[in-house]
Order: C-alpha cells, then sequence, then structure tokens
DNA sequence: GTCTATAGCCAGATAGAC
DNA sequence: GTCTATCTGGCTATAGAC
C-alpha cells in the first residue's frame, strides 16, 4: 500500500493551516462576514491557490465544522473510555469543554439559516456521520443519567440533548466576559450552574 | 398644537408596514441574508421608495429592532402593573413570552458581530433607552426573587438577566419544532422547565 | 413619494502565466 | 500549486422622470 508521500504530507500541513485560519475566522466573525480575501491573507498564499483547495467558501466553512466534529468525537470518547466518571458527570464535562472552546474564541458559527451552507453540510457524510455517532454516545449517557436519576426523566432525551450542544452557541459567556466583571473559570461555573440546575434556588 | 395630519397617518401606516415586513425577514433570514429588494418586494412598493422613509439597510433593522423593545416594554410594564404575581412569576411569564414570539416566527436577530449593524443600534438612543428601562425593572424582579429565595442568590443578577435575555434567541425551540414531535405548548414548557429548574433532576 | 433604470462596490470565483 | 489580474453577479444606494 502506498505510504503518505511528502507531497501529501505539505498539503496536509497546508490544508491543516488553511482550517484553523477558518475556525479562527468563524469563531470571530461567523460565516457571512468572514471573507475568502480575509482566510487567504491569514493563511498567506494568494486566494486563488485557496480555491486549489477547497472549491468554495461553504466547502471551507464546511470543513471547520468537520474538524470540529472531529475535536468532539475525540473529547467524547476520551469520557467514554473513563470508569470513574458517572453518565451525568461526562455530560458536565463536555459542556464545560464546550464552554471553555467557546471563551478561548475557537468555537467556530455557522448560521443554521444560511441555506446554501445547510446543503454543503448536509451533504458532507464525514459531518453527518460525525454528528451522528456523537448524537449516539450522548443519548445513551442522557438515558443512562434519566435511568440513574441524576438528570430529569420528565425530559425528552431529545430535549437534554439539544441543551448540551447549545451551549457551544449560548451567548452569555460572551456577554459575561465582555462585562468583564469575571473570570473564564467563574462564567464557565455560572453557565454550567444555570444549565444543570437552572435559575431558581434550590429547594 | 398640531393634531397628526392625514398625511402623517398615511406615511406611519406606511412605515408600520415597513417595519413589520423587515421584522419578518430578519425573523426568518437575519440581517446578512435579508436583501433590501425583498423587503420591498414584501411591502409591494419600490426599493428606492424605501430609501425615502430609511436611509440605510441598517437604518431599517434598527427600526425593527426599536419596535421590538417597545413591544417588550409594554409586555414589562403589563406584567409590573400586576400585584397578583411575584417577581419571579413576572420573570416566568416574560421568559414565556420570548419562546412564544419565537416559535411563532416572529423574533427578530441581528448578529451581535456586524459592525456597522453595532454602530447604527448603540447611535440610537430610543434603542438604548429602551433596553435600559426593561433591564431596570428586570434587575428589580431579580433582586427581589432571589431576596425570597425563589431565584437562586449565588448568582449575580447579570448572570440572571443575561440568561433570561437569551431566551428570545435560544436555538433549543427551532429545532424541537423541526424535529415536529412537540407542540408549541409542549416545547415552551420543557424550555421553560430547563431555563428555571435545569436539566438535573429535583433533589 | 413613487417609480424605472443605473451607478458603484464588494466579494466569490476564475483565467492563464509561471 | 502558486501567483497576479480579472471576471461576474448580486446587493446597497441613488439619479432623475413623473
Amino acid at each position: 500500500m502506498p505510504r503518505t508521500s511528502f507531497k501529501e504530507q505539505i498539503l496536509r500541513v497546508r490544508e491543516d493551516a488553511i482550517i484553523a485560519a477558518v475556525n479562527r475566522l468563524l469563531a470571530d466573525k461567523g460565516f457571512d462576514l468572514m471573507t475568502v480575501d480575509e482566510v487567504a491573507a491569514e493563511v498567506g498564499i494568494a486566494k486563488a491557490s485557496l480555491y486549489k483547495h477547497f472549491p468554495s467558501k461553504e466547502a471551507l466553512a464546511a470543513a471547520a465544522m468537520v474538524r470540529l466534529m472531529e475535536r468532539t468525537q475525540a473529547v467524547v470518547d476520551q469520557h467514554a473510555a473513563r470508569s470513574d466518571t458517572t453518565p451525568m458527570q461526562k455530560l458536565q464535562a463536555l459542556t464545560r469543554w464546550a464552554l471553555e472552546v467557546q471563551l478561548a474564541g475557537e468555537m467556530p458559527s455557522v448560521p443554521s439559516q444560511n441555506s446554501s451552507l445547510r446543503a454543503e453540510l448536509v451533504a458532507n457524510s464525514a459531518y453527518l456521520d460525525a454528528i451522528l455517532r456523537i448524537s449516539d454516545t450522548l443519548g445513551s449517557w442522557i438515558e443512562a443519567a434519566q435511568a440513574s436519576g441524576d438528570i430529569d426523566p420528565a425530559l425528552p432525551p431529545e430535549v437534554v440533548l439539544y441543551t448540551v450542544y447549545a451551549r457551544a452557541c449560548d451567548p452569555v459567556p460572551a456577554f459575561l466576559k465582555a462585562g468583564g466583571r469575571f473570570t473564564d473559570e467563574q462564567i464557565v461555573g455560572f453557565v454550567q450552574a444555570t444549565c444543570w440546575q437552572g435559575l431558581a434556588a434550590p429547594r
């Protein structure tokens, strides 16, 4: 079988750099305000060269989202392998990770409204597969946590799953950070508290 | 003093129609994907006529946001006037209202990232005043609810306020609605439950 | 104030030399 | 595969007649 050639390694490194730049820009400005010129400038290559690697702006964003899903998958697998934590704790660790990534300015965000981007994403099997696999694992954690009484069994698992996912694009941490009165660690704590215990006082 | 002339009434009605169209389109596609041509088409006038009423696309969006703030203010005032509800219940009624407006497809959303739009909004004193007044009232409710032990006193009021505001752009209801397995009423109930009681089971 | 027609611009995408 | 230079389409905004 053919080993990875030197040329292919160069290619891979360059595409990694491109995706990293797209990731940063998506986290910073979002898809609509990100321009391909900016991506090229940040990578340090000409715009036309970008298009040799990725056929469209949508494909660039999709690649960044696939990469995010791979990172998420890795984190999920890592927690899945641990036997010293409950499913509930694994889920909490995941929302904590998402909040930390977001506060670090590394969480790419794409509007679920943009139709051309949606089309690109639903056509991307790597993306879909990753989401399905992640959701499968999270779903099993949620069911286990509900069975053990850690998570409210009255909530449909779907609701819990979406609420966990939504921590990745929660606007509250950014607002709190902009206020400047709290550290990142405090912000994560507050948002985790509201997510899992709610705003109401403990009874 | 001059009464409102007939002409001015016509003008007002037309501008109301424009703002309503902008509101719908902002709720549907967001600021960046909304085009001025679409607004004109939906109102049924020529694009150039729009620009006689509002000097820019940003001004259109700002007008829609001011209108949203006025509606919010009215709802807040309405609940403030009631003496048969606790501050906690007033806050819950407000998040419920926000979720219902969102599910009805009438919640305009503007990206907080777009700088030209930000500039327009922070320069709009009607918008700022409305937000400040609303936040003042909500702040007093939050403090009262914390004093009475309804809302967790360990949370900074800022965190509670932002979390309440965030219900207006929570992605979870739209996802649940897209799933088609729940009624709007059920969705509101689930999201309210996660907001106020959290995902964890009652202790 | 409303329209048609168009200017001006920006950003995504491409041509073609090297 | 990389570059410079250019094309193209769509969108905001405006000119000018009525």
